[in-house]
DNA sequence: AGCGTGGGGAAACTAG
DNA sequence: GCTAGTTTCCCCACGC
């Protein structure tokens, strides 16, 4: 991340502040539903929350091929965190998940999973800035069946009914798809909640405001304290991508949020 | 043609 | 019982 420090503060401030108001009693089930259930796990697979973020920004348009992406890997200076403690990521989605949504969506399990070192033979940002990852072709089934996993669904979890999942997203803008094999893109504004949620212990939350939490407040998601603006309003994005024309679906996602066409 | 990937309809399932 | 958020199944399209 970028020093976004004082900036920041505030946000954070706010947000916090909104959380403590919404999700007053206490309570650790989302926490639980971060921890993967290693018992379950196969020798392989591993799924823990991440314990430290490594401030590997990625710049527009090295966009490579799926494979390797040393420069991403967050550090994992610190061991996976013990269980028993309340987890230092997503501090704000515990409070918010007491009350109301309290299951693990998958947006947030593929963030998480973007900072969890043990996962990035499966899943990678492509450009962090912008929220674009990919999956990695050889082990994007090992993360779905993580996610499966964590689910506790019955059947074993694929890549194509997680990514059918993701679809999903683009209806309601939350991840768009990127035309690009195997890469998506978050909302910014999800992206920045989830980024300023996820703060290793001894840091200060990101650029997630008052200005998202507060001034676009939407009847539509003012039930889950943020706005998730239609995919046509994401500027800092439209902007990146203006050098992947041919890369990106332009279309596909401005059709996707309310179902209209353009 | 085969394979991998993407897209979406529709019904089922689960937790809140 | 209702709803949100998937999950599951299925079929089809497309590019390599």
């Amino acid at each position: 991340m970028v020093s976004l420090d004082s900036d920041f503060q505030d946000a954070i401030d706010v947000i916090q502040r909104d959380a403590d108001h919404l999700y007053h009693d206490a309570g650790m089930k989302y926490y639980e539903t971060l921890e993967c259930q290693p018992s379950l796990g196969h020798p392989g697979i591993t799924c823990h929350p991440y314990t430290s973020l490594a401030t590997s920004p990625v710049t527009p348009g090295d966009w490579g091929e799926p494979t390797s992406w040393p420069h991403i890997v967050p550090d994992l200076s610190l061991p996976p965190s013990v269980h028993s403690e309340p987890s230092p990521f997503y501090p704000a989605m515990q409070r918010h998940a007491r009350k109301g949504r309290k299951k693990l969506r998958l947006f947030e399990y593929l963030h998480e999973a973007l900072h969890d070192t043990n996962m990035v033979d499966s899943i990678q940002w492509t450009d962090r800035g912008s929220g674009t990852f990919h999956f990695v072709s050889k082990n994007k089934e090992k993360l779905a069946e993580c996610w499966g996993r964590r689910k506790g669904n019955r059947k074993t979890m694929t890549y194509q009914k997680m990514a059918r999942a993701l679809r999903n997203y683009s209806r309601t803008g939350e991840i768009a798809k990127v035309r690009r094999k195997l890469t998506y893109q978050f909302n910014p504004v999800i992206l920045q909640r989830l980024s300023a949620n996820l703060v290793p212990p001894g840091h200060t939350a990101g650029h997630m405001g008052r200005e998202v939490l507060g001034h676009h407040q939407h009847p539509m998601t003012a039930e889950v304290g943020y706005y998730v603006p239609p995919v046509s309003e994401w500027p800092v994005w439209s902007g990146q991508y203006t050098t992947y024309q041919g890369e990106y679906d332009l279309a596909t996602v401005l059709t996707s949020v309310d179902g209209s066409k353009v």
